[in-house]
Order: structure tokens, then sequence, then C-alpha cells
DNA sequence: AAGAATTTTTAGTAATGCTAAAATTTGTAA
DNA sequence: TTACAAATTTTAGCATTACTAAAAATTCTT
């Protein structure tokens, strides 16, 4: 563009969600296309062209640029609009709590449902003496104490969490807790794949499978 | 495969992170290569190459098939293997406390730091009367209020929030808080976007651009 | 065992992911 | 304002592959 911008939008070029991110985000860390590409293996051209939306890269290119940008993919891929219509505030009063038949474990599901959405989030309160089956999935998730004493098992790795004490790993690591103590244990769990399902009489932790539609 | 798996093994190939998680979940759902390649508009070869491997989809093919799955895109695409070596437990007493100079809104960030993680989570104390400013970036957040009563306003909606009440939104949509109550409020925050800056002195929802390295 | 359903394999093509280098634009110092 | 370096865009082109239809093989069901 030359110094005489008259008629022309400078800054708002609207290439795609993708490629809009992109330079967004490659601005706000003051890189230039040069730094980026460098870092990312490819060519000053080809991000520029990814930028300014005519060209999509491939998977593996978009995980080199995302490192350089320190962003995870997923936050550059976008979903349809959001629906307005989602109730997205829980009351404490208003919540269902949800029990499995064979546990006194029970739940109180907080996160709320929108397109392209990924946190999920359950308030679990755990009897004393309660432990939960080992299990690695997906995704990660993080555990807060809202109530109570547990012992929590990463990996082969226990630590005690009271209240206010929370832990945060990667789900692929095989996990349980133990509620170690007296009372009941309030845990807030949040992750970023649904391991409680959405039906409340299915068995957490249990398998998800489901017959071919 | 024969019925005879002698020697083979039958579900546990390793063709890549993409690709055993795509037929990980399409395995979840009970859905044939069939039902998930006419969903998605592909052909049945297609996700079976790519699903053994063999094929890399494009990203616009692989948002299709993300759909069709009911997962986020980003829950597909893994980063490094992850590291055994950062601490993934904060409890309550080992936290730093960071506030903004310009504000008595003071932040213990909970969350740990791993390669692909997406989960941040901070404890926001926030005295009477506080209000924060309007804010809308990308990615999806949640607030729980451990203490105290907020007023939340999401996309111009004003709801009150008490101890144990949540909200859950996304970050697109314009939001802020505003401790309307006497006393100090509580909030856990977590979200899927970094909105708050690894450096303590950094300013909560100010911009964060750097200069070019 | 038969047959339907499902998955894999095969062969092939249109499209494109990505490059190097030239051209243009932008930024900076004098 | 000018000169020049830095940054970005454009261009031309090729190697690769994204993706298909259909055949072959495998698995599942009765």
């Amino acid at each position: 563009m030359s110094g005489q911008t008259a008629g022309t939008s400078k800054r708002s070029e609207d290439h795609g969600p993708l490629a809009n991110r992109l330079r967004e985000r490659r601005r706000e860390l003051g890189l230039t296309l040069k730094a980026v590409a460098d870092a990312a293996g490819l060519s000053v051209g080809f991000i520029s062209q990814i930028e300014r939306g005519i060209t999509v890269p491939s998977l593996s290119s978009l995980v080199s640029v995302s490192r350089v940008l320190d962003v995870h993919v997923g936050d550059f891929l976008t979903h349809q609009p959001l629906s307005a219509d989602e109730s997205t505030q829980t009351h404490q009063s208003d919540r269902r709590v949800f029990a499995v038949s064979e546990s006194s474990v029970t739940y109180e599901r907080i996160s709320s449902s929108f397109p392209g959405h990924i946190l999920r989030s359950v308030i679990i309160h755990e009897p004393p003496g309660h432990r939960s089956e080992p299990i690695a999935h997906e995704g990660e998730e993080m555990m807060f104490v809202l109530e109570g004493s547990i012992t929590i098992e990463v990996d082969g790795e226990r630590t005690i969490l009271s209240k206010g004490d929370s832990a945060h790993y990667p789900s692929t690591k095989v996990h349980s807790t133990w509620n170690h103590g007296d009372d009941p244990a309030t845990i807030l769990w949040t992750g970023t794949m649904d391991v409680f399902c959405e039906e409340p009489t299915t068995p957490f932790h249990k398998g998800k499978n489901q017959k071919a539609k």
C-alpha cells in the first residue's frame, strides 16, 4: 500500500478467521513475517499468503506456525456463529445433582453448552473413603478442592490437596482421586474432554460405547 | 483382519496421534466409516486412510470430520510429548499473589504450564465496588464464585452470582464483572485463552503489545 | 455358510502447498 | 526530503498430495 490510503482500510481486511487471527497474533507478539517464517521453517511468502487468506496451510505447517506464535492450534480454528439462546449461568440452587447408581459420589454440572465449547466443569461430591478408578484419556483437566481433603495420584505421583488447593495436568496421564479423610470432599473439576456424560444416569469413568446408528 | 489375530494387535496400531484419535472417537460414538464420510461430505476410503495415518486431511476436511464427531478440532491436535518435569499441583499456601499496580484486585494463578495446555486458571480477589473493563477476546471462560457476590455482564445481560454460582460463556462476547457488594469477592476464573499475563506486573485486561524481536 | 455391511486397497487426477526470487511497500536514519 | 534497509507482497512454477471411485478384502450378522 502506498502512503496514501484514501478509500482503503489499512488493517481491517477480512481474509477469513484463520488468516486474520494468525496475523493478529503475530502483530501482538511484534514479530515480522520473516521471523515467524524462519522459526517455523517455512517461507516468508507463504506466511504472507496464509495471513492474507490466499493459501491455506497444511496441518503440519499450521502446527509449526502455532508453536512459533505460542498459541494452541485449536485457538485458531473457529466454529459456527454462536447461538444467543443458551443459558450460560448456573446458580447453585438450580443445578441438578446427579448420582451414579453404584456409587455415592454425586455431581453437579456447571459448564454450559454452546457450539465450539471446550470447557466442561463439574462439581464432584466425594464421600469419605471414596476412590475413583485410575483413568487416562484425552485432554487436560484441573481440580480445585472446595471442601475437604483428597489424595490425588497423577502418573503414580501422589499429592494431598486440601481446601483451596488445586492440580492441573494432562488427562493423558493416568490419574485418580481418593478421599482419604473422614469428611466429604467437594471438588471443582474442569477439563477439556467430557468424561462426565450428559445423561445423569450414565456411570462416571465407565465406557461410553454406543451402537452404530 | 481375519478372525484369527495371532501375533497381531487388533486395535493398538499406532498410526500417529491424529489418526488414532479420530478412529477412537468414531468408535466411541459407534459410527461407521461410511456414516462419518457421508456426514462430512468425504469419501469412505479417505476417512479410512486418515485414520490409518496414510493421508493427512486438509484443514477444511478435518473441520468437517470434527464436527461430525462432535469434537473441537483442537482436541485432535497434539503437541510434543509431554514433559514430566512440570509441577502440576498448586497449594494455596505456595501460590504467589500478584497485583496490578493501578488496581487493588489481586490474582493467584493456579493453572500450570505444559506443552499443549489450553486451560488457564486464576483466582481473582476483587474488592468491593471493583468493576472490570468490558472486554471480548478469543476462547471461552468460566467463572465460579468462591466467596462474595458479583454482578456479571455478558453481552449486555446481567446476572448476580453468589457463592457457589457460576457462569460459562464464549469469551468472544463482551463481558465484565462488578463487585456490587460490601465484601471482597473471590472468583475462580478458568479459560482457554490466557488473558492473565505470565508476568505478575502486567496489567489485567490491558494490551499485550511487545516490540519486534 | 451366505450374504450384507464395512473397511481397505488401488489407481489416478486435479488441486494446491510451498518455494525462490523479483517487485513493491514500509520504516528509519541522516 | 532522500537514500537505503527491512518488511511484505507478488509471481511463476513444481513436487506432492488431498481426495475420489471402484474393486478387493475383511468383518459382521443371520
